[in-house]
DNA sequence: GCCGTTTTCGGCCCGACTGTTTTCAGTCG
């Protein structure tokens, strides 16, 4: 059983229980070890195998024993027997908005559903049969709000309704310029996901201070759309034409602050937060911070002043996860080791060693579009000392190994050439690094003849075929791939995931992570819209251990190098500093780590 | 059922919104 499907079990069990008046408690206990183990690194399984269950988050013991049974038997009979205490046909129900636990039992038990197979179906049948509407405590409204819930969950169910971040930052930057114009907007952010920089973004969010929420939500409303969802005097919801929504939200400029706080989140660092403050008297809400013992409630302009209030130190949006952020927020503020990290910035970055160009090496995947002079007129216009070209390998399939030594020496004389050409006309100086990005073959093997690497300065490995290899096969595949020459610097998109299209493989990532850490091997933060590979997640294990990052764009055109940011937010979610980044090095630096042979 | 710079017992985040209600239950973020 996967993650995603142990805690859907923990889910449906916090359901049952609801339905069944047990101890609230007790419920909320097993939704957060649902939520906890989706958040989990490593399988579930793994931290089984090696008697690790006890570790994790909000699994006590008696859940731990109950999982336990279910690993070692392929079933537990108290999960079993909470489950069969109820009508099967409520939990597909739960999926549908507007439906709980309380809800989906009444009507399953009114209408009398019993189907889990068919109830999504029947229900919908009985709704527009306007059967609903006479059960106790529903009506007319709840009729067709249930309609309506059904309807976008079968849509739902087709497509995945998340953008990934650089599409949902893009929308943010036109709305935001949008709503500066207005002069009485004071100050403007996003909010939520789309501000912690998470990979993939629900809805769009945005915060206004302002003394005149009427003008500004107005004025917002201009903005091009196809429908006005909501407008209240609060703020206002838009639906776009590319379909997706924009939710702004008004607020005094004197309680701004709480106001950015508390709908940043997450959720889970909110309420941790809330927790810590309630030990200290203290209540928190997005107008500001109520003293329990008094009842006032103090308002804060920014968030800074926010944190300062409970005694921390300010933490950056993107780490706002209950991670132990807070912990380190108040050792921070006291003066004591262990506080927060300084994050990497994205002024931070020296170069970046993953771009594809235009240049023809009948390569195994597809070409870049820009030339390398146009590669080397834009890192000069970002700022950085160097380049590193890292085309794919000529491919193995239509070429003699002598034919690839031979394309690999051309490219090497004919990439000088270029950029001496072009160190010639650009007077500031923008170090090369010629590359290659090496294909990992299904059996670990390197798609390059070991001639062919005098003819490059390092490369980048990655997993370009054969996905659905099992666990222990892709590991056993990498490690070899990892260690197969002394060259091979960087391990490219090391989950090989694209953003709502493909999970990436799986692997065991303290095998991987020992090898890189031995071998001073760097992972690749690959900051390509769909991508955003390594997760921010393993990023944060990974940094743990002290193994290095390269956060490249894979740009494979001049202008997708603006990228960078978005593997800068990856690595500030994972907790890395400069420090754990090898193109933050300067170039002397960086010579020596890019050319360093064990 | 979990968990500990108040604690191994006795607590456990907060408020908005909605629809159905005459004061609240359920859902959501």
């Amino acid at each position: 059983m996967t993650n995603r499907e142990i805690a859907q079990l923990l889910r449906n069990i916090a359901a049952a229980y609801e339905v069944l008046g047990e101890n609230r408690f007790r419920i909320i206990a097993y939704d957060r070890a649902a939520e906890s183990i989706e958040h989990l690194t490593s399988e579930l399984k793994d931290y089984w195998d090696d008697g690790k269950l006890g570790e994790i988050p909000a699994v006590g013991e008696t859940i731990a024993g109950h999982l336990d049974e279910l690993f070692k038997t392929g079933s537990s009979k108290h999960f079993a027997s909470v489950m069969g205490k109820v009508p099967q046909a409520i939990f597909p129900l739960l999926m549908v908005p507007g439906l709980g636990p309380k809800k989906a039992y009444k009507l399953v038990k009114a209408l009398k559903l019993t189907s889990a197979k068919s109830v999504i179906e029947d229900l919908g049948k009985a709704a527009k049969a306007h059967r609903i509407a006479s059960i106790e405590g529903f009506g007319e409204k709840s009729e067709s709000d249930i309609l309506t819930g059904l309807e976008a969950f079968k849509k739902g169910q087709i497509k995945e309704n998340r953008m990934v971040l650089p599409e949902a930052d893009a929308i943010a930057h036109e709305v935001l310029t949008h709503i500066r114009k207005s002069p009485d907007a004071k100050h403007t952010d996003t909010l939520g996901s789309l501000r912690r920089w998470v990979s993939t973004v629900g809805d769009v969010d945005i915060a206004v201070a302002t003394a005149k929420p009427k003008e500004v939500i107005d004025h917002f409303i201009t903005f091009a759309h196809q429908k006005i969802i909501e407008r209240g005097p609060t703020g206002a919801s838009l639906l776009l034409h590319n379909g997706r929504q924009v939710d702004m939200r008004v607020g005094k400029p004197s309680a701004y602050g709480a106001m950015l706080q508390y709908f940043t989140g997450s959720k889970n660092h909110n309420i941790r937060l809330r927790e810590y403050a309630l030990a200290k008297g203290m209540s928190l809400n997005e107008y500001g911070i109520k003293d329990m013992r008094t009842g006032k409630l103090r308002t804060f302009e920014t968030e800074e002043a926010f944190y300062k209030a409970l005694g921390l130190a300010f933490i950056p949006p993107e780490i706002r996860e209950d991670k132990g952020e807070i912990e380190a927020a108040l050792r921070s503020a006291q003066g004591k080791p262990g506080g927060l990290p300084n994050l990497v910035e994205l002024k931070d970055i020296r170069g970046d060693l993953h771009i594809h160009t235009s240049y023809n090496l009948e390569p195994s995947h597809d070409l870049g579009s820009s030339t390398l002079a146009e590669v080397l007129d834009k890192a000069h216009e970002l700022g950085y000392s160097y380049v590193g070209i890292s085309d794919h390998n000529p491919s193995k399939g239509n070429h003699s190994d002598n034919q690839i030594i031979d394309i690999m020496k051309r490219r090497k004389d004919k990439y000088e050439q270029q950029y001496s050409s072009w160190n010639a006309r650009v007077k500031k100086r923008v170090h090369l690094v010629i590359m290659l990005e090496v294909d990992i073959l299904s059996d670990g093997k390197l798609a390059l003849p070991d001639e062919a690497y005098n003819y490059v300065d390092a490369v980048i490995v990655s997993v370009h075929s054969s996905f659905s290899q099992n666990k222990s096969d892709m590991t056993k595949r990498i490690t070899n791939a990892l260690q197969s020459h002394p060259k091979v610097r960087i391990f490219g998109h090391p989950t090989g995931r694209l953003l709502q299209k493909r999970e990436g493989y799986e692997l065991e990532w303290d095998t991987i992570f020992d090898i890189c850490q031995h071998n001073d091997i760097a992972l690749e933060i690959n900051s390509f819209p769909d991508r955003l590979d390594l997760p921010d997640m393993l990023v944060f294990e990974a940094a743990k251990k002290g193994i290095k990052f390269c956060i490249d764009t894979d740009a494979h055109a001049a202008g997708q190098m603006n990228s960078m940011k978005f593997g800068v937010s990856v690595a500030r979610r994972g907790w890395a500093t400069k420090r754990d980044i090898v193109n933050c090095m300067d170039y002397n630096d960086f010579a020596t780590w890019i050319t360093k042979r064990r």
